[in-house]
DNA sequence: GTTAGCACTCTATCTCTTTGAGTGCTAAAC
DNA sequence: GTTTAGCACTCAAAGAGATAGAGTGCTAAC
């Protein structure tokens, strides 16, 4: 395995990229680069065959990239350049939202932009809010017997939810009950706000306090919604363009999205690419999905992914997910000891 | 234009669309109820397609009815059957949430339900928000010189946004703010939450006030969100399991829902089925749309409808169209002057 | 070790033919 | 006057060769 071949087996995953046909001994040979014939191209073509490199759709076709073709070309060949500064700054422009940059926002604007910049899928599997710490609780009067509680945590993240209650409360007792609340709940880990805990706090309740189990309901469901991973998506339509994945195949992957959790939990640092191969559940036949991870400190706190046919400029795409995925760690680890900045939260 | 005119016509749609081959002369002859031979079908085809109710893709093949053709259908000849008890029970139960039932998770529950149904594309324009009246308004400190926003409306919404201030308020000021606003916007409609207005309250507030300008600001922001027409989609994916549309012309129209609003607000009663010729600029070719209002007490507030092929089986979709609009506007008009019951509002 | 030359393979494309569903028209039957 | 059977005609879709061309592997020369 000598650096001639390794650098055809480059040349034939950039050109196969690049055109989308099998790529033959003649267009190699005369690349710039390469500088010998044809018949020597073939040769070493046929040597890469038989070590599972490229692969022959038939006899007198060109020659196409396996899986492991396109993993050692990722994990050894390929020479991305580095993104040279006007493009930082156009990424980082893309990453600022129309309004007071959240961490969930910051993510969200992050998809978006993979989308865009890669013609791709992108997801983003976040947890980051488990890792936040409850800063307020509040209870809100809304109606006759209804009660909002609102949740704020360090994260930024806003959440309310309408409880309804047996009776009206007086101030007094709203008073006393979220100064119970209050102290009970405001330095805490989401990732400790267990249903059991909850429990617990309901029945350390005083009896008459008990009327208000609704709304330590009401909190549990929204810990319950703060502990799950969010999964986020953007530029699904950009397979449907492409050529190389099966539209129905997309569907089924669309209708499953759920599934990809299981893939981008996968703890593991820096980048990974998966290759789905038609024969896998759920994951689209001849499409790879790249995945990094991005941190809060030193923990990791959710996955940025991109996922495009296999056939995919990967020199040109990983520098971008490198760079977001970087990026936002740093500025949610910067933000993370800060209290909420501004912050939205729709219906 | 006789009876059996019509009855050859009801017969070519409904054989067309459940099997979406032309329909020749024989097939028609040999169906139950029409009792003629296949060279008087041919006759009363021809005068049919002279009519612009039948063509032909070719001579040699059968007849497909024209967007005439279909709109007669629908219009004149289709008899939808009334929705069996069981049915209706059925969509009821579709309807509802897995969890309390606000307006907005009803006509969402709404749109997954009809997608599902009718294997079609289900959207939905809502703006029953801006025909809700602010019910109240609460401001709550979150952090150093940050506060929350929190707007209730009698249609149950919760939106909240935070604010960040150039100083820190003492209880006081507080208070007298949030009395302020209490007085000046509860009872108030959202529709009438106007930029301007808002701007007037601003104005109208004391020099040492003015601080908070970013807080009316805020309130301002999601007033504006709420007058906002929501536009919800559900099973895109289907119609891409869908032969007679272009795979292009759908990612198109995905990327350009917002466009759709045109046609879904304008005001008529009653069922629309608007038909998609590939020359017009958003929609897609070969597609139709059947839409319908739902009210809140007199006021349309909202269109719901199903995208989906030409080819659809109208008698079946538009009954389950008529049932989820009456049933939405029997709700949300029903509930209109309580006081939001429980109610979500996730970030 | 590299290269030119050559026979070979295999797909994609084109043309030509065949097939069959469906039509329109005419003349007979009702 | 309306309906029907019969028949010639049309046209797309499917199949069968035939052809072209890109690319290969192998061999022999450099």
């Amino acid at each position: 395995m000598n650096e001639r071949k390794l650098k055809i087996l480059a040349a034939v995953v950039e050109e196969y990229v690049r055109t989308g046909e099998p790529v033959g001994s003649k267009a190699i040979s005369s690349l710039p680069g390469i500088g010998v014939s044809a018949a020597t191209v073939r040769n070493d073509m046929a040597m890469l065959e038989q070590l599972g490199y490229l692969e022959q759709p038939h006899t007198s076709a060109g020659r196409v990239p396996t899986i492991n073709g396109y993993r050692l070309y990722i994990e050894e060949l390929m020479r991305p350049p580095a993104l040279p500064d006007a493009e930082r700054e156009r990424l980082d422009s893309m990453l600022e939202a129309q309004g007071p940059l959240t961490e969930e926002l910051l993510i969200q604007n992050a998809t978006t932009a993979l989308a865009e910049l890669t013609q791709c899928a992108a997801v983003v599997s976040d947890f980051s809010p488990k890792f936040s710490v409850i800063s307020k609780v509040e209870v809100i009067p809304a109606g006759r017997r209804v009660y909002v509680v609102l949740l704020i945590t360090s994260g930024g993240s806003i959440k309310n939810k309408a409880c309804r209650l047996e009776f009206d409360l007086t101030n007094e007792q709203l008073g006393q009950f979220s100064e119970y609340l209050s102290r009970n709940l405001e330095g805490v880990s989401v990732a400790d706000l267990s249903d059991e805990r909850m429990a617990n706090l309901t029945a350390a309740m005083s009896a008459y306090m008990m009327t208000m189990a609704p709304l330590v309901q009401g909190i549990c469901e929204i810990s319950r919604d703060l502990r799950q991973h969010a999964l986020m998506f953007s530029g699904e339509k950009n397979l449907f363009s492409c050529e190389d994945l099966d539209k129905m195949e997309i569907v089924r992957f669309i209708e499953h999205k759920d599934e990809l959790v299981k893939l981008l939990d996968d703890s593991f640092s820096g980048i990974r690419v998966v290759f789905g191969e038609s024969n896998d559940s759920f994951v689209i036949g001849n499409s790879s999905m790249i995945v990094s991870k991005y941190r809060k400190g030193e923990q990791n706190v959710g996955s940025l992914g991109v996922i495009g046919p296999m056939r995919l400029d990967y020199a040109k795409v990983i520098p971008y997910l490198e760079y977001f995925s970087q990026k936002i760690t740093d500025l949610i680890s910067g933000e993370s000891t800060e209290p909420p900045s501004e912050q939205q939260d729709d219906v």
